[in-house]
DNA sequence: CGTATAGGTTGAAACGTTTTTCAGTGCTGG
DNA sequence: CCAGCACTGAAAAACGTTTCAACCTATACG
C-alpha cells in the first residue's frame, strides 16, 4: 500500500506541491532545472496521480463510457476494439457497460457511468427515447450515438448507412440473375432490420418475402433454413440481416442437400471475419465497423476537449459490397 | 450541468450532511422517519454521487479493471462478458483495456488503472513476469490472473487445463481411428498453445508433428491448409489450437477437394459459436469462458470487500469434448 | 427523581489534487 | 544605479464526499 502523494514527491524534490502539480499538467511553465529534478523524484518514488482527486479538483475526468447492445455481437466487438485504440491514445480509460438490449440494465449502467463522472459517453441506445441522454448532457457529459443517426443537429453520431446497404445487396443478388428473393431477418423492432428490408424493398421494387426469426446467430439462422425448406417453395437467393443469421442458414441448407450457390445464392451483412471464412465464403455487405469506432470516439473527446470549436456532427458511412462465392 | 451536493440534499431534507452520507451507505443507521426524507430529496433534485471525491474520502473506488490479450477474439468476448455481469451486477464498473498483446501497451493500461485507483484487476497477462503485478498488488490494488494459472498461493488465479484438454483431443481422434496426427498452432510462445501440445503428445505417446503459424485466425489457417497440402503427405488428422484455425484449415482443405472428415478429421479448441455453424460442424473443445470471467470477478470482488475471510484459490476448470462432424 | 444507556444526528476534519494569487529573484534598459 | 519586467515557485483555498468523536434526547432502571 505505498501511498506516495504529490506531497512526498515535492519534498523530495525541494520544491512545492503546486510546482509538482505543474510539472505534471503543464510542464512547459516550469523551467527545465526543477522540472528535471521533479521528474527525478517521481520516478525514485514511483508516485502514481490519485486520478479521483484529480477528477475531484479539475472538475473532469479521464474517462468515458462505452455502452453497447451486445458485446458478444462481432460487430461491436470491434467497434469496441476501436474505441479502446483511441482512447487508451489519448489517455482516456474506457468504461464498458453491456446493456444486453435490457432498457433497465441501460438506465442502470447509465447511472453508474454519471457516478464516475466520465466526461463522455458513448451509447449504441437499445430504443429510440432521447430523454436519458438528455439528462447526462445536463450533467455535462456529452453523448456520441454509436451506430445510430442522431436526428438532431446538436448532437454527434456515427452511423452506417442501412437502407444503402440494403439496396446495394438486392441490387447485386438481382444481378446475378435472382428473381425470387427472401429477406430472413432478426425482430423488426432493430432500427437496422428495419432499414435494411427497407434499402432491400426498394432495389426489389415491391415487398419482399420476409423470415423472421427472434435472434440474430447462426442458430436461429439454421432454423430459418428448416422453415424455408418446410415452406416448400425455394427463391433462388436470400439475403440474411447479418452474417451469423446466414452462416447458420447456410449450414441448414447445405445439410439438406441444397448447394450454395448453385440452388440458392446467399448473402449476408457484416462482413464479419468468419464471413471469408466459412466453407462457401460468404458475400456480404462490409460495414466500417473499427472505423465506426475509431471515429466516435475521436469526436466525442474532440466535443470533451475544444469545446468550444467543436462543430457537431452526424456521420453516415457507407457500407461496402464484398462480393464472395456465395453468390457466385 | 446540474451540480447538486450532498449539501443541497441536507439542506433540502433539514438534516446534515453527514446524515445524507449514512443514508447513502449504511442506511440502516439511521431512522426510517429521516431516511424517507433523504430519499425524498435525492429523488427530487436528481442527486447523483460524485464518484471521485467518494472515493477520494474513502480510499477505495467502485471500478475494477480488466485486461485482456485481444478483445476480438470471441474467447476474450466472452470472458468479458461474464466480467461485466456480475461487476455491474454489485454496481461495479469495469475499465476495459486491450494489451493487443504488446507488452508496453499492457504496461501503459496498467498505469491507467492505477491512477483511477481501481479496486482490483483481472488480467491475462501476455508474459510471465510476475513484477509489473507485484507492484500492482503493494499499492493495494488486487490481481486475480485470468486464464492463467497461478503459481503462488498468495495469489487468485481462474484457468482452464489446457493440458488436459489437449490430451482430451488427442484422445478421442485415436479413438476415432488416426494413427497420423499434425499439430496446427499458433506461436509457442503463448502457454495455451504449448500446454495444449503438451497434453496432446502425452495422449499421442510421441512428438506430433507440428505446423506454427504465426496468428491464430482463419486466414492463418488457410494457410496451414497450403503448407500441408504442400507438403504432401497429408495426415489422418488435425488438432488446431483454436477454432479460427480450425475453420481457416477447413476451408483451405475442402478447397483443395480434401473431404472433412472422410479425408481428414479435424479438430479445433475453444468451441466458438461458429463451431457448430460451419458448413462440416466442427468438433472442439469446449471452455467455461463465461465461466471464467464470473468466477474471476466473483473471487476479486470477495478479496476487495472481504479481505479478512478471503481465502486465495487457484481454479482450474477442466475442459469438455464437444464432438461433431468433422470427426465422425 | 436522577443517572446510565442506547440510538440518532451533527459538525468539522480529512482525503490528494489543482488552481489562483502573490512574493521573490535576477535582468534589462534608461 | 534604480525602476520595471519577465519568470519561477510558494502558499493556501478549494473540490464533494466520508468518517469519527461528540452531542442530544428519550427511555429504562435503580
Amino acid at each position: 500500500m505505498s501511498d506516495v502523494g504529490i506531497k512526498d514527491v515535492a519534498a523530495r524534490a525541494g520544491v512545492s506541491p503546486g510546482t509538482v502539480s505543474n510539472v505534471l499538467n503543464r510542464p512547459e511553465k516550469v523551467s527545465p532545472a526543477t522540472r528535471e529534478k521533479v521528474e527525478a523524484a517521481v520516478r525514485e518514488l514511483g508516485f502514481v496521480r490519485h486520478g479521483s482527486a484529480s477528477t475531484l479538483r479539475a472538475g473532469h475526468s479521464k474517462t468515458i463510457g462505452l455502452s453497447v447492445i451486445d458485446i458478444g455481437n462481432p460487430f461491436f466487438t470491434d467497434v469496441t476494439a476501436g474505441v479502446e485504440e483511441v482512447a487508451s491514445d489519448l489517455g482516456y480509460a474506457v468504461i464498458l457497460s453491456n446493456s444486453a438490449g435490457c432498457r433497465a440494465k441501460e438506465e442502470r449502467n447509465l447511472l453508474v457511468l454519471a457516478e464516475q463522472r466520465v466526461r463522455g459517453v458513448l451509447i449504441t441506445p437499445s430504443d429510440e427515447d432521447p430523454a436519458r441522454l438528455d439528462r447526462l448532457r445536463e450533467r455535462g457529459i456529452s453523448v456520441v450515438l454509436v451506430d445510430h443517426p442522431a436526428h438532431r443537429p446538436d448532437q454527434c453520431s456515427v452511423a452506417v448507412n442501412d437502407i444503402g446497404g440494403g439496396m446495394t445487396a438486392v441490387r447485386h443478388l438481382l444481378e446475378t440473375g435472382a428473381k425470387s428473393i427472401v429477406y430472413v431477418t432478426g425482430p423488426l423492432t432493430i432500427r437496422q432490420c428495419l432499414d435494411r428490408r427497407a434499402g432491400a424493398e426498394r432495389a426489389f421494387g415491391r415487398p419482399l418475402r420476409v423470415v423472421e426469426m427472434g435472434a440474430m446467430n447462426p442458430r436461429a439462422g439454421q432454423q430459418a433454413a428448416e422453415k424455408l425448406l418446410g415452406e416448400g417453395d425455394l427463391p433462388d437467393a436470400v439475403f440474411c440481416a447479418n452474417d451469423l443469421l446466414a452462416l447458420g442458414l447456410m449450414r441448414g441448407l447445405t445439410h439438406a442437400g441444397v448447394r450454395v450457390p448453385d440452388d440458392v445464392a446467399l448473402m449476408g451483412y457484416d462482413d464479419i471475419d468468419f464471413a471469408a471464412a466459412s466453407a462457401v465464403s460468404l458475400t456480404s455487405v462490409r460495414q466500417p465497423t473499427h472505423q465506426l469506432g475509431r471515429v466516435a470516439t475521436e469526436l466525442l473527446l474532440d466535443e470533451c476537449d475544444n469545446p468550444a470549436t467543436h462543430a457537431h456532427q452526424q456521420i453516415m458511412f457507407q457500407p461496402e459490397l464484398v462480393v464472395r462465392e456465395s453468390t457466385r
